[in-house]
DNA sequence: CATTTGACGCCAA
DNA sequence: TTTGGCGCCAAAT
């Protein structure tokens, strides 16, 4: 088990279930960090990691904000995922 | 060790 | 309703 927040983080998005979508402050509330959704975004920017679904993190305007292979990519994966 | 950055969020005008 | 500015946290430099 992961005693840091980011690590946190990265199980909290691997719990996303496909099709789904989170928002930044529900991931940081269910990492024990309601305040640090800031953090969220910055750590999974830096996460090149594929096991983890960062693409299902969105912004709580509906947009889906950003993605560290583009934004462009993660607006289709959800796409292909929602429908 | 201190400062800046950044895939955000919310309030005020 | 839309735009601008401020605040927050963790990691990188």
């Amino acid at each position: 088990m992961a005693g840091t927040f980011t690590e946190h983080v990265y199980a909290v998005v691997k719990t996303i279930s496909k099709g789904k979508t989170m928002t930044y402050k529900q991931v940081a509330a269910a990492a024990g960090r309601p305040g640090a959704y800031r953090a969220v975004g910055n750590i999974l920017n830096k996460n090149f990691d594929s096991s983890i679904p960062c693409h299902r993190v969105v912004r709580s305007d509906g947009k889906p904000g950003g993605y560290n292979r583009g934004t462009a990519r993660k607006i289709e994966i959800l796409t292909q995922e929602r429908s």
